[in-house]
DNA sequence: GGACTGACCAACC
DNA sequence: AGGTTGGCCAGTC
């Protein structure tokens, strides 16, 4: 696989729980800043053990079709606060992603 | 081998 | 303020 499909893997494996990340955060984090389609490809095979719940959309929507309602539940149990639009707080998004670690 | 699509995003009108 | 298009890259037909 690409190294950017690891990055990919990597960045959301390091996801802190409680925090979302969009799929054009971690592609600019990888160098690649409209590549987030190519994020969606990693997110498409779906790796076990992977906590790709974590990666919404740049407005904070559930990304993922049909298990975004599946997902909502997953980060629910994250400890993400949900905005009435059935959106992640932006509060939630990972700041520091270049480091792929939040400093709370 | 060529073209279209796809779990998106940002710019443009 | 809202809708549409272009763009990146890989996989599929």
């Amino acid at each position: 696989m690409n190294p950017f499909f690891q990055e990919v893997y990597a960045f959301v494996a390091g996801i802190p729980a409680g925090r979302v990340v969009s799929y054009g955060q971690i592609a600019r984090a990888l160098g690649r800043p409209r590549a987030a389609r190519e994020v969606g490809w990693a997110m498409r095979v779906c790796p076990e053990g992977l906590p790709w719940h974590r990666v919404v959309m740049a407005d904070g929507q559930i990304a993922g079709g049909e298990w975004a309602e599946l997902r909502r539940a997953l980060l629910a149990a994250d400890g993400v606060a949900f905005l009435p639009d059935g959106r992640v707080d932006k509060s939630h998004f990972l700041k520091n992603e270049k480091s792929g670690e939040d400093c709370v």
